[in-house]
DNA sequence: CATTTAACGTTAAAATATTCACATTTTTCA
DNA sequence: TGAAAAATGTGAATATTTTAACGTTAAATG
């Protein structure tokens, strides 16, 4: 009758940054027919103690059996969960440059549950555009497609300086959250959470990781 | 005579992470003509407390004054110093779908000084058609064209069953550090890091956040 | 010119995150 | 069947990160 799977208190962002790593890995092995793996298997294959994956496991309501580890469909099926991504997830992407059309067009994001349903932009002359199996709309229909289709979230993949304006538009069209991939900074009242991809950043991040080196 | 804004200690991989966003922040305002900011400012614009941020630039080899904040424009040049990257970084892509290509068509790169020289793939049916400036070569070439232009960073943006195959390709070639666009683990040796950018984790860090909602 | 004030750099306290260590559970096998 | 082994879940110890506190310094003000 309850959800029962809900947690009292919300699980460490820190953990659960590394719970889709969990998750793909165990979905790629169940693929391949594996059907335990132990928390040290996990840890190696993904560069974290076992004393880490153990630590982070107890956050998601699966329970592992000594001596042979976790079931591999199990804990995965536990995780897309937890993550709250076992279902179909409705998104919105908002520009339809180079980075927005490669977004629509990505195919693993389907068998992950998120199924893009719309492509906006602001430009004219891209109205009409096919992108994969979508026709790019014009920016001021988001608001209709996303009340809607109950889109859940919204992608904002538009040149840095128009990124807030979008950003604002989702959020009074209801989406629930966002995934911010320029690399402008969005601010969201707290229930619309934003998750920023940042490529440059990532870049930078590994200039210094290069200069620093062995030293390391 | 000495380098001199070499750290004793690396700096901590969280730091790290915050330094790509001051140095975006500062960049801007500077763009803008803003002459000083100080900490709390800094924070404001970032979502950080004024602690977190003066802690982080005690890493930068750069001194704000007191009453005033940091010199804008002296800050992003320490930062960028920092990093490592202020200065021109070769960079190849490998892959050239849908996401490479709309890699090599971005113009940010170029302005924080990442340029990109080269795309590759394995499909001979792609090499030689124009993304950009650039043509696609076969994977067979990499190597010989990251030695000759002095290559140090390789993007890997094929599919993930491939990732580890062209990330071998990539550290056998030389390259000093990976990007890691794909959603495969990719394992290197130590002196060449290797940073992950995870879009479809970073959708599923979102819908957990969605899920749990307010109570956070 | 002395005083007030804003903001820094830094030390230390508090909060988080990771790792260790081990009692417990399940399986194996002699 | 009972001892040995492997792996869990968890409490405690470490380590790291964040935040608070504050002494110091440079500018502003009367
Ligand atoms: N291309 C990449 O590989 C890449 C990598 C990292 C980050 N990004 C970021 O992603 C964003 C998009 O990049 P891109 O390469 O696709 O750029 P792009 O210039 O190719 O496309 C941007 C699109 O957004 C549209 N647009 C502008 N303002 C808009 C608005 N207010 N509402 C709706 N649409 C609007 C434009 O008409 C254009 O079609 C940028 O912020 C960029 O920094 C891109
Ligand atoms: N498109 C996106 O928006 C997006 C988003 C997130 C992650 N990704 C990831 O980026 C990677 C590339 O995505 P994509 O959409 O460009 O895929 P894609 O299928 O459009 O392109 C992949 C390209 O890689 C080439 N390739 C395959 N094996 C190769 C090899 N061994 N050496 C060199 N080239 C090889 C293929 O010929 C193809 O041209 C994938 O791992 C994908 O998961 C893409």
């Amino acid at each position: 009758m309850t959800g029962a799977d809900e947690e009292r208190t919300p699980i460490p962002a820190t953990v659960v940054r590394r719970l889709p790593k969990y998750l793909l890995l165990t979905q790629r092995l169940a693929k391949d027919g594996q059907e335990w793996i132990s928390s040290a298997e996990i840890g190696e294959a993904l560069g974290l103690t076992s004393s880490t994956v153990r630590q982070d496991l107890s956050h998601v309501d699966f329970y592992g059996i000594s001596k042979r580890g976790y079931s591999v469909r199990g804990l995965a099926a536990a995780l897309s969960e937890t993550l709250g991504a076992n279902r179909e997830i409705a998104v919105v992407v908002v520009g339809a440059g180079n980075m927005g059309r490669a977004l629509v067009q990505h195919k693993e994001f389907l068998r992950q549950g998120f199924k893009i349903c719309g492509i906006f932009d602001s430009d004219p002359a891209l109205a009409g555009e096919s992108v994969g199996d979508l026709k790019v709309r014009l920016i001021r229909e988001l608001t209709e497609v996303i009340c809607g289709q109950d889109v859940e979230i919204g992608v904002i993949a538009v040149p840095a300086p128009a990124a807030q304006e979008v950003a604002d538009r989702l959020i009074v069209s209801g989406v629930r959250g966002i995934l911010n991939v320029t690399s402008a900074h969005v601010v969201a009242p707290r229930h619309v959470p934003v998750v920023d991809v940042r490529i440059v950043a990532s870049l930078q991040e590994l200039t210094y990781a290069i200069k620093v080196g062995g030293r390391r």
